[in-house]
DNA sequence: TCAATATTTCACCGATATTTGAAATATGGA
DNA sequence: TCCATATTTCAAATATCGGTGAAATATTGA
């Protein structure tokens, strides 16, 4: 991944609101859910969020896709892994300490699941 | 690590000088580099510099010290970890997708090592 | 077709972020 | 002390971002 689209990346992902969308959709897989009903989650404006989901989806976080009257959106699993990956690929380079801290979230995680 | 202090992190890293000064950083470790050569090597001026690097210090992912009329910048690598595992748990919980890209990024990396 | 629902687009405004260059501060050495 | 080096601070200009609400678009069902 080129580092501008893990700019657009980082740059999407570092807000409150869509940080929160990301949050919300990556449990929920392909399924994804409604815009409205993420507004209504998170308790947002539909024009504010509209606004948000763009974002996400223009740094290629987040899938849309259209149901009935609906937008779908679900998150871009392989996007998002692929921005951790650089991180990791750039900063964990040689680096113990910030795999050590990785490692013990992925023990962690899959302990408590 | 709190969300608010990710997003701190991510906003911090979501710009193009800063995420070089990062990259720039993490190899050399604790030893760092003056501010004077982290400006040469990236070709930026003196004071946008300085604006950068208390960016980054401000969201915890650099430390500084000051040695003779020098001040030594280095990346914080527990902190840089942290903001990776927070993403892992967040996102990475129940996604084969992410771990799986995170696992190659790994292995790539320590096969080039 | 008409009305209701779901979402996006738009224009506007205020808040933040970034760049620039000059000035201020601190340090070390002659 | 005086000067050169290293870095930060400041103010001004510019650019970008985010929130708001009204209007536009698309879809469904009566």
């Amino acid at each position: 991944m080129e580092q501008s689209r893990v700019l657009k990346s980082l740059s999407a992902m570092a807000h409150d609101t869509r940080l929160e969308i990301v949050r919300l959709l990556v449990p929920l897989g392909k399924d994804g859910l409604a815009a409205g009903a993420i507004a209504e989650a998170l308790g947002v404006s539909a024009s504010g969020l509209s606004f948000h989901l763009s974002q996400l989806e223009a740094a290629g976080l987040l899938t849309s896709r259209k149901a009935s009257r609906h937008v779908i959106y679900a998150a871009d699993c392989k996007a998002l892994g692929a921005v951790i990956a650089y991180l990791l690929n750039d900063c964990c380079a040689r680096d113990p300490d910030i795999c050590a801290c990785t490692d013990e979230a992925r023990q962690t995680e899959q302990a408590g699941a």
